[in-house]
DNA sequence: CGATTTTGACCTGCGC
DNA sequence: GCGCAGGTCAAAATCG
């Protein structure tokens, strides 16, 4: 009858490493949590940033100016960048099942061709936004080489016109997208040094519980601290891309 | 019958 | 110049 109390013992000890291990994996969610609610933050900031330079640039060039005058026109012609649209990736969860390359955004899309890709098995599909006449916006759509339920949109141009709002609506509460990625193009960056790309992680399905995290988090008085880490590692293009394959793993490990 | 998809051909840019 | 790969076109097929 000695045993009895060493297999109690033994059940409270695996109880207290397993609730131990549940508060590590809670604190470590959390952080990611805070982490791409700060990646999100400051993608907004340098959006609003660089919406802000293009708007000086317009303004130099539209008003007469030294740098923009006509008498030396032709020379900078040829160094003129046209801009290119913005694109950007977003991921879309689906059946891996269903071979079909049709996610739903929002949009109307027009299919006008596909390929096989070198680097990716699967076909990619192109679309153009057939929903309002005149639209410039064309996106790809092609299999995640890593994980075939995970559907990647790239996005190029910027719509003219609205979605259908019940679309919106349903996207983002059913959790199909997971993560978006956005991808600005290499004269945007305002780092030279820092890496050209530049990503938006937004989770779709933020509940409750990442909101009240977010609040917690904006009255932390080590917020500082935090950011500057975060910027450190946002530089750092092979973390960015890891970042959101395992964002994009997770989702997929743990549906919502 | 019009809209959409499919799919092979063609075009274009890039590296060698 | 050539070959390759990505992107686009357009005729035929399919769908509602």
């Amino acid at each position: 009858m000695d045993a009895q109390p060493d297999i109690s013992q033994s059940h409270r000890e695996k109880v207290q490493y397993l609730q131990e291990e549940i508060e590590r994996l809670q604190k470590e969610n959390k952080n990611l949590s805070l982490l791409l609610e700060l990646i999100d933050r400051n993608y907004n900031s340098l959006r609003a940033q660089l919406q802000l330079n293009k708007q000086i640039q317009q303004r130099g060039c539209v008003a007469p100016t030294e740098s923009c005058s006509s008498q030396d026109d032709s020379n900078k012609r040829a160094k003129i960048e046209i801009p290119r649209p913005k694109a950007s990736q977003v991921l879309f969860r689906t059946d891996s099942k269903d071979a079909s390359l049709v996610v739903k955004d929002g949009y109307q899309w027009r299919k006008y061709g596909q390929k096989i890709t070198k680097d990716n098995p699967s076909p990619r599909a192109y679309f153009r936004c057939s929903m309002f006449p005149g639209c410039p916006v064309k996106k790809k759509v092609q299999r995640c080489l890593e994980d075939s339920s995970v559907l990647v949109a790239t996005y190029e141009g910027e719509h003219n016109h609205e979605p259908e709002a019940h679309h919106v609506s349903s996207s983002l509460t059913n959790g199909s997208m997971i993560v978006s990625i956005t991808n600005f193009l290499p004269q945007t960056s305002i780092d030279p040094v820092a890496p050209k790309v530049t990503l938006d992680l937004t989770l779709s399905g933020a509940n409750q519980e990442m909101k009240e995290t977010h609040q917690r988090f904006v009255e932390d008085s080590n917020k500082n601290k935090v950011e500057e880490y975060v910027a450190s590692l946002t530089k750092d293009p092979s973390f960015t891309a890891a970042l959101a394959a395992a964002v994009a793993r997770s989702f997929t490990q743990f549906p919502s």
